[in-house]
DNA sequence: TGATTTATGTACCGTGCGGTATAATAATGA
DNA sequence: TCATTATTATACCGCACGGTACATAAATCA
């Protein structure tokens, strides 16, 4: 209720924000929004559905946000912050290519069938349907897609010490191994179960890290 | 105009259509259909964009198709059979599995960036996203999923003779192949260039069919 | 021909859509 | 205290939604 105004609170002037106290976190309320929208898809979400999900009015919203479109692009770089960095994360933490992105898989099948979400990617299932028909959107998700690429390019390259020199280069492995996550996407969302998934994981894990 | 009850007229009695003859062909009209889904995805679509698309007015939609959903669930069938399967032929005229998939990647390419269609796949991006809110849309895509697996399966056992047996087993690499398509058309639906998945496809065909 | 059958075109149904005007509320600054 | 600023809640806007009633048109059967 009491918003975060309390803080290092000196004898500054003119410091502190001036109308009525939002009400709500934005944040969380976006997380709520992103959990509809990834349920949903973005057509098929309505205000309604994101208003009461979200605990907050229309205005609210409006006045926060922007429109549908603005908040759905929110809701794709908040989950990207949230749900989607974990799998990097994973890729961060090992030192070794091969257990990297094997670990990288796995956080991608955990996020793509995790209780309590949506199957599938936000990214990869929802927006990119919706982008056909929207090319700020399509040029969005290209863009994100590249970093992707090239974020595990790095972390491929950096580590290439210590993986089989006498394989892929990092551009080629990083692509294949976030494309392998593309498949994972669509057939979690699909219905896919965790075993399928991970029998698909394993088999690339197979012909990308040959023993 | 004049509807198909020419033919082998013989002095049958009591064989012609007895009111009055349809005046659109429901396959060419579900083509149409399927191309307006395909780009604007199920929620997207609104009757009034199907109808004009269809070149039929709402109650000769609704008595030749069902409502909305039946007809979408049509369309996934139309596009299977018509736009998706290319993709298979390619990879059944092939004798060499290591062309076929080539093939079968290639066809997949053209698929998700052919002129006057949209990008990416009906089932595997449009439907595919739609089926979180629909278990019979997503049991269907299950099913279908498996049989596309089964039947690239089915296409790589028989010719496992010509193909490299030191290599993955069929199955395996069915579902990678499939896999592959995946990321396919969703990297072709954000916008990816036909460089960039020709990139993808030779990355896996490098790794899947190793020289 | 006239009765029957099916498809077509138009016009409409109630509902929910995305978005906003307006007034009340709760904070600040002086 | 009182003007100012920003957020809240309510109620509403015009419009498009998915779906259908109904009368007309075009065929067959007898």
């Amino acid at each position: 209720m009491t918003s975060a105004m309390d803080a290092e609170a000196t004898n500054q002037t003119h410091d502190r924000p001036r109308g009525r106290p939002r009400s709500f976190d934005p944040d969380v309320a976006l997380d709520a929004a992103v959990l509809v929208f990834w349920e949903k898809g973005y057509d098929g979400t309505s205000l309604t559905d994101l208003t009461s999900a979200m605990g907050i009015n229309r205005p609210s919203l409006y006045a926060t946000y922007g429109n549908k479109r603005d908040l759905f692009l929110r809701a794709i770089d908040r989950y990207a912050a949230t749900h989607g960095s974990r799998a990097f994360s994973a890729l961060r933490l090992e030192p070794d290519n091969r257990i990297a992105v094997q670990r990288f898989f796995e956080a991608s099948i955990d996020c793509a069938l995790a209780d309590g979400t949506p199957r599938g990617c936000l990214i990869n299932t929802v927006a990119t349907d919706a982008a056909e028909t929207d090319t700020e959107l399509r040029d969005k998700l290209l863009r994100m897609f590249e970093q992707t690429d090239a974020a595990i390019a790095r972390r491929m390259a950096a580590n290439q010490t210590s993986y089989d020199s006498s394989s892929r280069d990092p551009e080629q492995l990083a692509q294949m191994a976030h494309s392998v996550t593309h498949s994972i996407m669509t057939r979690a969302r699909a219905g896919a179960s965790r075993k399928d998934l991970t029998e698909v994981a394993a088999s690339f894990m197979s012909v990308l890290f040959p023993v």
